[in-house]
DNA sequence: ATTTGCCCTAGAGTATTGTCTAGGGTTTAT
DNA sequence: ATAAACCCTAGACAATACTCTAGGGCAAAT
C-alpha cells in the first residue's frame, strides 16, 4: 500500500505544504520518488512520520527531530544515540506536564473569582488597593 | 516594594529586551514610569506577570494575551470576557495534557525496544523490511 | 567629576516554521 | 484529446517572538 502526498498530509492533518517543508529540511530522506518524481509514502513511512510529529508535538526543534532521522537512517548502530535523544525528550514532556498542571491550577484560580457570585465586587476593591499603591508612587 | 525591569526579568527568567517587547505589544500597560521615564514594578504589576507567564506558557498568542490584559484594565464590566477567554485555555491546556500524555506513549514504546536486549536485532530486522518494501517499488 | 552600570527608545536583524506563487509536468475522467 | 485535478521545484513572502544595536540619559560609587 502507498500513498500521495495529499493522502498523507489529510492523515497526519497538516498541509501539503508542510511536508515538503519537512522533505526539505531533511525529516522525510526515506521517502522514495515515482518515474514523474512524484513522493510515494509507505506504511513504514507513515510510521516514521508518525514519530516525527509525536516530536514535534512536544515542541522538538525541526534540528533535532532531523538529528533523530539522521541516526534512524545511519542503522542500528545509532540505538544508544537514539535513546538518548529521546530519554532527553521524554523528559521535557514530563516537565512540561508539571508545568501546564501549575499553569492549569493558576487558571483555575482565577476562573473561580471571576466565576464567583462576588466577583464585581473582590475586583473592584482589588483595583482601588492597585490605584493607591499607584498613586502613592507619585 | 517596587522593583526595576531587571530584577522582574530575573524573577521570571525573562529577559530585559523580552519584558520592553512585552510592553511594545501593550501586555503591561499597567507599569508606571518615574521621573526619569524608569520603569517601576509593583507587586500587583508581578501577580498579573505571572498570569501573563502563565498564558504565555500554556501557549496563548501575545494578541490574546493582550486581549486579556486589555479586558483586566477595563474594569469589573469585562469578567464574563475573561471568564470566557481563561475557559477556553483551560480547554486547550486539558486538551494538550491530554496530547501530551499520547506522545509520552509514543516515545515510551520507542524507549522501550531501544532499551530491549534484542534492540539491535529489532531493528535490523525491520530495516530488512523496509528495504524489501522500497524495493518492490522500482 | 568621572566611571560604571543601569535605564530608555526606535528600529534593524534573526530564528523558526511555515505558506504561497510561478512555472511547468502528469494522470484521470470525459 | 482536452479539461480538471494532481504532482514537482525554487524561491519569495509572512507570522511570531524575540534579540540586539545605536544613541542617549540617569544614578551610585570612587
Amino acid at each position: 500500500m502507498t500513498y500521495t502526498i495529499k493522502e498523507v498530509a489529510q492523515k497526519f492533518d497538516l498541509s501539503i505544504y508542510t511536508l515538503r517543508f519537512y522533505d526539505k529540511q531533511g525529516l522525510l530522506p526515506f521517502v522514495q520518488r515515482n518515474e514523474a518524481g512524484y513522493r510515494v509514502f509507505t506504511d513504514t513511512d507513515l510510521s516514521l512520520i508518525k514519530t516525527i510529529c509525536c516530536l514535534k508535538d512536544t515542541d522538538m526543534k525541526i534540528r533535532d527531530i532531523r538529528q533523530y532521522i539522521d541516526y534512524v537512517m545511519a542503522g542500528p548502530c545509532t540505538i544508544k544515540q537514539r535513546e538518548q535523544l529521546l530519554t532527553k525528550q521524554r523528559n521535557k514532556v514530563l516537565a512540561k506536564q508539571q508545568q501546564l498542571t501549575e499553569n492549569l491550577k493558576e487558571i483555575d484560580y482565577k476562573l473561580q473569582i471571576y466565576r464567583s457570585p462576588k466577583a464585581k465586587e473582590l475586583i473592584t476593591a482589588a483595583r482601588q488597593v492597585v490605584k493607591n499603591e499607584k498613586s502613592l508612587m507619585k
